[in-house]
RNA sequence: GGGCUGGUAGAUCAGCGGAAGAUCGCUACCUUGGCAUGGUAGAGGCCUCGGGUUCAAUUCCCGAUCAGUCCA
């Protein structure tokens, strides 16, 4: 356990504390009060700052903010800029969910140094786990700015550890004017993310405050510590991480009855006023309300339906109110503060670049969206979402960035509101007419279809409940809905891919890091080399000229010359530093040994177009942020001999002229034969000076970046590269396509591959235009009269067809057998089409007496049974005639009483077939 | 990255193996002093594309493509 990681702490002992043992829940934790028995957490300790602040001064975010950093700046800490809200350079999680994720993986794992030593800082966070509470609690918010201090200490070095942490919490809460006999610290062993270590909560009023934790473990098997099952060991790195809320600050410091009054108060009373509710936080009664409801919400869970009826009938016991009356009041109040949350939630989200999308973060940023514009509609607010976007950001002047892209924002929130709502009422119709199918048969639309409903069109219950309504249906679904959803993917996909990695991985890792030369001297080809390994077909050399697959571009292939014998490296990849080059072996084995030297050919031309694609990538990214916006992020991208590829987040489709525009940008750049700048940064002082914008193409590994200068273009990047624009040459935009909402993919060649594809693109209007003997300029007018003149012959040609069949079908009457007041039409042809027999039939029988039989050889045998309706009340049926004549030619046949088709392929059985039939006929209806 | 749904007339959709439909819109005519409206007639479909199964595919199967949606 990590009980042991505690004993280092003298602080308490030095400072009065006294070490309790909580008497309701049993944690562990130190408060100054000697007659404290409870730790001061919920459900054993309940809110008392309301109405009664903790701190000496009400202060707002910027305040609070600024206090903070400033405190922590005047203790030696340096304050350092935010990060944005979206985790750009980490693979593992979409959104930043707190101030130490700044720093995973590389600066905690020591492998990179942090910006500053310690450091403070106040980092806007999302987390949108518990989405449900939020509004309802009083307390939960999806956005929240996590204010820090962070200490990287090393074996070597060690700035300060866990005494002066509290002792520099202890010193802030008293600052602010907090009664320090009131504070409590908690035990309470953290570990996640591979990481854990000790920590103790900060709770004030019942409120916490702050967490302030040790990290000092790390996950490994042979580890000797248990935390929670898991195996840890100790770091030579060990790391201050703490988390001061600073929306708690606020709330704390104003005591209002729920943390929105604290935080955006301003926006609370717009969005009141534009409800038309009246929100008097001045009425003792009415606050008293909020107060008690706060500090039920705080011991308990009230995400579900059953879990908020609950919290209302303690609310309403305790101060002596209806419970409908409660809900009356709360209802709209909570939809409210949870539209404030969430509004600024996208502020910050679109604000950082985020584009919504059905996928990765943008789905999550559309799920805020949507649910914010559901509550909008059901307090009957009628104003578009950039509105209150643009109250967040007049209220948070200390962001003039979101001023920037505002504009952006703005677009993107209209777009998606009207999206939503073309959603929403395709999904209503779908909802009515699936309740309305269940209704004619007596039953009510089953939890099934209204689970279908959601997951296939997005349509949330709540909304079908409403739509089903409107027809007179009522729906019911249960409180669990969501979960039952999620169960049901659960049980779906349950398939977990197995890992692909190097086959002689072990043997891999006792071979030393090769020496890679493509940096270096990008434009040599030859080299020699020492084989250090060979396992089948792989071979690892000790240095090379060969660039593995990475970072999107495919990998170099070439030769590798032993002696008198040559290979085709056919394919190379790098393994933890090792590369594999993988040779076509024509002979039975490999004749190359370890300690043979060789001489190794990269195909240049090859290589050279791999190098063009991917300078053009870089160029096309850059064109197209100029053209589109700064929004604009690389999502993907590839390069091949013959092609590149790259997927930029956009929030509309890319016009025509846009692509025509990027193309010309990026020839122009291309022109201008810039030169490539190639610079090698730590990566804490590249992220510093360039931004994460250096990672438009996924997160490198490893403590220095190669940094890649292509026009105002700045990324970190392995991939080789040209020298200078203009050997790129020319670069042609292909297609776009939209690989997902919200992201464009741009396909395009560069080079020799540029000339070839618009060759290829030139031959193709060339033979199309030679077909119509036509000149290329007049194809798409030609074609256009072509396609016309085909359908208004198509339209003749039926016209005319029915017209014949009239004609013949007047004929074969007048030559019909009489068979009673019957008359029987038989045909043979050769030629007809099953469509031709059948017109004619459809003529037949606008006489009601008449019966044909018709056949035709063709492509086997087509036949025909028409049987008018006198007949048929004899017991005739075409369909029976057709399966027997059918029968006769190999095939099958049916239809309905009247009309009835079917054929087959042995054109030899035709006379049988007619003959059959025809008997049949006088059988039915001589009797 | 995975799952689900859908592409049929200008729009919204029905049909789901054997004659391509409805409603709105459009055009013309009739009714009216004119309009709202009502009536009559008509135009408008490579049933998304490519394979397969079948005597026969808009319909079933596979693939592509476009769109929608849920989840990691």
């Amino acid at each position: 356990m990590l009980d042991e990681e505690y004993e280092d702490i003298t602080y308490f002992k030095e400072n009065g504390f006294f070490e309790k043992e909580c008497t309701k829940c049993g944690n562990i934790f130190w408060t100054r009060d000697e007659k404290r028995e409870t730790c001061g957490d919920a459900p054993c300790d309940i809110y008392t700052f309301i109405g009664k602040p903790i701190f000496s001064k009400p202060m707002n975010l910027a305040e609070m903010r600024e206090y903070f950093l400033n405190f922590f700046e005047e203790r030696g800490h340096t304050r350092i800029d935010r990060y944005p809200v979206v985790a750009r350079w980490r693979d593992d999680i979409y959104l930043t969910i707190a101030s130490i994720a700044d720093f995973q993986p590389f600066v905690t794992s020591g492998l990179v140094p942090p910006p500053a030593n310690p450091l403070t800082i106040s980092q806007p966070c999302i987390r949108l786990n518990d989405l449900d509470s939020v509004g309802r609690t009083g307390r939960h918010l999806t956005t929240f700015e996590m204010m820090a201090h962070h200490v990287f200490n090393s074996k070597d070095k060690e700035i300060y550890w866990k005494d002066k942490t509290i002792a520099l919490c202890d010193e802030l809460l008293t600052s602010l004017g907090a009664d320090i006999t009131e504070v409590t610290y908690i035990k309470s062993p953290w570990a996640g993310g591979g990481n854990a270590g000790a920590s103790v909560e900060v709770m004030v009023g019942g409120l916490e405050l702050a967490t302030l934790v040790f990290m000092n473990l790390k996950e490994s098997k042979t580890g000797t510590i248990d935390v929670k099952g898991k195996m840890y060991e100790r770091m030579d790195s060990y790391i201050v991480d703490t988390g001061y809320g600073l929306e708690r600050f606020v709330w704390a410091s104003q005591g209002t009855p729920t943390i929105y009054d604290a935080v955006f108060p301003t926006i609370v009373q717009e969005l009141t006023n534009l409800a038309g509710i009246d929100h008097e936080l001045n009425n003792p009664e009415y606050a008293k309300i909020f107060a008690s409801n706060a500090q039920f919400a705080g011991v308990m869970d009230v995400s579900g339906n059953a879990n908020l009826l609950e919290l209302r009938r303690q609310v309403a016991d305790s101060i002596g109110m209806d419970v409908d009356e409660l809900n009356r009041i709360m209802d709209p109040m909570e939809k409210i503060f949870a539209i404030a949350d969430h509004t600024r939630c996208l502020t910050f989200m679109l604000g950082d670049g985020i584009i919504p999308s059905n996928v990765k973060s943008g789905y999550l940023a559309r799920l805020v969206l949507r649910r914010t514009i559901r509550m909008l509609a059901d307090l009957g607010v009628n104003v578009p979402l950039s509105e209150i976007v643009a109250l967040h950001i007049d209220n948070m002047p200390e962001y003039p960035e979101f001023e920037d892209t505002f504009k952006v924002t703005e677009e993107i929130l209209a777009l998606e509101e009207e999206k939503y709502r073309q959603t929403i009422e395709r999904g209503r119709k779908i909802i009515q007419k699936a309740a309305v199918r269940y209704q004619e048969k007596g039953e009510s639309l089953p939890l099934e279809e209204l689970m279908e409903i959601y997951d296939s069109h997005g349509i949330p219950p709540e909304v079908s409940k409403e739509a089903a309504k409107e027809v007179g249906v009522t729906v019911e679904f249960p409180d669990n809905f969501y979960s039952l959803v999620a169960d049901m993917h659960s049980e779906a996909g349950d398939k977990d891919e197995s890992i692909t990695g190097f086959k002689y991985m072990d043997k891999i890792e006792r071979l030393p890091l090769t020496k890679r030369f493509y940096y270096d001297e990008p434009e040599r080809m030859e080299f020699e080399a020492v084989v250090l390994d060979t396992f089948e077909d792989f071979v690892v050399l000790d240095n090379t000229y060969f660039y593995p697959e990475g970072g999107g571009q495919e990998a170099d292939n070439g030769m590798l010359m032993a002696g008198t014998f040559v290979y085709d490296v056919i394919d190379v990849q790098m393994y933890n530093g090792v590369v594999i080059h993988k040779l076509n072996i024509t002979d039975k084995e490999l004749l190359i040994n370890r300690g043979d030297m060789i001489i190794g050919q990269v195909d240049k031309k090859r290589r050279m177009a791999h190098s063009r694609h991917h300078t053009a990538t870089h160029i096309v990214n850059d064109a197209a942020r100029k053209v589109l916006g700064n929004h604009i992020w690389q999502a993907g991208a590839q390069k091949t001999e013959n092609r590149a590829r790259l997927d930029i987040s956009h929030y509309k489709h890319i016009t025509q002229d846009e692509i025509n525009e990027i193309e010309m940008i990026a020839n122009k750049m291309v022109m201008e034969n810039k030169k490539v700048h190639f610079e090698s940064l730590d990566r804490t002082e590249a992220e510093q000076k360039y931004g994460f914008g250096l990672y438009q193409g996924g997160i490198p590994p490893g403590k220095t970046l190669r940094i890649v200068k292509v026009g105002s273009d700045i990324e970190a990047c392995g991939g080789t590269h040209c020298l200078s624009t203009g050997v790129v040459g020319p670069i042609k935009i292909l297609k776009t396509e939209r690989i997902q909402d919200g992201v464009e993919r741009l396909e395009y060649a560069a080079g020799e591959a540029a000339i070839a594809a618009v060759q290829e693109m030139e031959g193709l209007l060339r033979d199309s235009s030679e077909i119509l003997s036509i000149q290329p300029e007049i194809l798409p007018p030609t074609v256009e009269r072509f396609f016309d003149e085909w359908k208004e012959l198509q339209k003749e040609n039926e016209k005319l067809k029915e017209e014949l069949a009239g004609a013949r079908t007047i004929k074969m009457l007048q030559n019909a057998e009489k068979i009673g007041e019957f008359s029987l039409v038989v045909n043979v042809t050769k030629g007809d089409g099953i469509d031709s027999l059948r017109m004619a039939a459809i003529e037949i029988l606008k006489d009601e007496n008449a019966v044909a039989v018709l056949l035709s050889e063709t492509d086997g045998v087509k036949a025909v049974a028409a049987v008018g309706k006198n007949a048929v009340t004899k017991g005739l049926k075409a369909g029976d005639l057709v399966k027997m004549m059918s029968q006769a030619v190999g095939g099958g046949g049916g239809g309905k009483p009247d009309l009835a088709m079917g054929g087959g392929p042995d054109a030899s059985g035709i006379e049988k077939a007619k003959a059959e039939a025809v008997a049949k006929i006088k059988e039915t209806l001589s009797s």
